[in-house]
DNA sequence: TTTAGCACTCCTTAACTTCGAGTGCTAAGC
DNA sequence: GCTTAGCACTCGAAGTTAAGGAGTGCTAAA
């Protein structure tokens, strides 16, 4: 059934008013808020309706109304107006977003959307299934070499290995043709133990080196396609009236601070602009009174993450989505495959990073 | 003037059970834990006498006493018992701790020792000064290869560049070998611009690809130069009954969020065994009424790192400095040159900070 | 020097009060 | 039928007072 807008100008106006308070929100706020030819009496039965119908809930008997999550989402989807940023917030964004590795921008957007928002930040990449594009080994010493493996999304990754037998400069040249030739392109679950076992025969590899180097292309494959998650600015939660109680600012702080869940967010497979979790739309329990924001951004080459921030359910919902989204936007653009061609020289486009493992 | 036996006793009690119930401590129960041969009167004539030698103080008239600092620093430099670390704990250390490259180590480390002890822990990790041992480019197509850099303490860092002119895989094999000539074993501050200008005529390099590679060195030795830090298991302390105060806690964490502040702690430059920071000893204005403790380890090579963990002044000095010993040890064990085993390994030494206050 | 005795201090907790914002309801007005 | 003024009522927030108790400092005697 849908709302009069009389209904929904009330709802906004309680919603809005919340969130700039966070107190409970009275019939004669109201009105003055929405600028309404009604008396309060006349928003009190308003406020009534939209209390059975479960957009708006009292604390208590004779408090002012808050609004539920319900009342929230409708607020999101039809609701809210539009917020564009200003020009200063657009220019500090593209000041503290330019260039640097994959890992370095995302931390800056994280710390970006923290101190934009002033809620802890969020962020989540994930290459769909990355492979291997080209495979290089690096002959240090008879003992030890460094593997170099770039992936989809020209991630680079290394490692350098000691062994305590000796080899030859020409056994790795061998090898890395090898691995060359038939583990580029190859997703983690796509590569056999025959496949290992036919790599060691080509090469006559008796001191298993082959499979040395193939357990790090498989731990690569699988930890890159698991996702890089971190949070920044959880700390900022501790100033907000709802996370007074200690207790409550700890489980969601520790919560966040396991990547692991982090990554779950990512579970969700619309990758769409923005998308509003509130309160119990979450799946973690730890959530439940909290709301999520997130923007999602493309990195090309299968490369896609996540930028976010969490906080109460009373959050700016408008402005967090616009500054989250110009964000993403600038990720998208700094990070994308379509990268325009570099301005001039000196500004170079430097995709990868400084990734040792 | 040192202090008599008795009051010893007295205020290793008194510290040693305000440690473990965070309430001032009266006369009585010193009497029942120090297992003296003397009635809380007379205790109470002692309490008076370290009140006055500054050892303790009162929350307010008639309450009980609670350390100072200098009460603290007394306990921690002569009067704490040395603990030894259960078969569980060293076992779980042992178990956690294994292998994985430097950052995964000292990550792993961080959660241990915040596992271990409850409270936020540190890592902080620098190179003295790092150079680079080995230097490799990888062609990839005429617009784009990927540098490697070997450094000291076996880091290898990598970059891929695209670049919007193209070359050939011989200029690169010409620069590599430049590089590998003239840049290898040299800290950041020794590179000129007039090397670099002498390495582009070398390889008659008119495209400035030259000056690009030479950035890329010069940027990574310091930034490895700089610290790493990090810090993991802050939300432990909103469980404290100090920091029920969300402002306090927020200040505390903010400033531990800050990588900045971490490697600050570094600038203590006496790597001891152990060190204990004590209230006001510390020189943050943050710190000033907790407590920091750090274990040094050496991973060779000119690598050195901290990890440490904060808590309120009221800690338990003997077991979180048994326990930090234990890992520091641990990682000087998997990271070290492979050398020499460390030294007084499991032993505690406690090296204190100012004797002042 | 030690200790029992005792008055005193001051925090903590709980119960009780006041205050006021905001409600729901009723009845009258448009 | 919708709106609105009026009014009694609810209930939390904030302030006040009172009781309880842990622990002290002091005095005087052993």
């Amino acid at each position: 059934m849908e709302l009069t807008e009389r209904k929904k100008k009330i709802l906004r106006a309680v919603v809005e008013e919340y969130i700039n308070t966070a107190e409970p929100v009275g019939s004669k706020t109201v009105q003055q808020r929405a600028a309404l030819d009604c008396s309060p009496a006349t928003i009190r039965n308003e406020l009534v309706a939209l209390d059975k119908e479960g957009y708006l809930e009292q604390p208590h008997t004779s408090a002012g109304r808050v609004p539920t999550a319900k009342g929230y989402r409708l607020y999101v989807n039809e609701l809210m107006r539009e917020r564009r940023l200003s020009a200063d917030e657009t220019e500090a964004i593209n000041e503290k977003l330019r260039g640097g590795s994959h890992e370095k921008l995302m931390a800056d957007a994280g710390r970006m959307a923290t101190e934009l928002t002033s809620y802890p930040a969020l962020t989540v990449s994930a290459a769909a299934s990355p492979t291997v594009k080209r495979f290089d080994l690096i002959y240090l010493d008879p003992n030890s070499f460094i593997i170099v493996l770039l992936l989809t999304g020209d991630t680079v990754k290394n490692k350098l290995v000691h062994l305590p037998f000796s080899f030859t400069e020409n056994t790795l040249k061998r090898l890395s043709a090898v691995f060359n030739a038939s583990f580029t392109g190859l997703t983690e679950n796509k590569i056999t133990s025959d496949m290992i076992n036919s790599a060691e025969r080509a090469v006559g590899d008796t001191m298993g080196l082959t499979s040395v180097i193939a357990g790090f292309v498989i731990e690569t494959l699988t930890s890159s396609g698991g996702a890089g998650a971190s949070v920044s600015g959880e700390a900022n939660l501790l100033k907000l009236p709802e996370f007074q109680d200690p207790d409550k600012a700890h489980r969601l702080i520790n919560y966040l601070s396991d990547p692991h869940n982090l990554s779950a967010l990512t579970g969700s497979p619309d990758f769409g602009d923005v998308k509003v979790l509130i309160g119990p739309e979450n799946a973690a329990l730890e959530l439940r009174d909290s709301s999520v924001v997130l923007a999602s951004y493309d990195a090309g080459d299968g490369m896609r993450g996540l930028i976010g921030v969490v906080g109460p359910t009373r959050m700016d919902y408008s402005a967090v989505a616009a500054k989250l989204s110009y964000i993403a936007g600038g990720l998208s653009r700094l990070l994308g495959a379509g990268s325009a061609p570099p301005a001039g020289f000196g500004k170079l486009m430097i995709k990868g990073g400084h990734d040792d493992v």
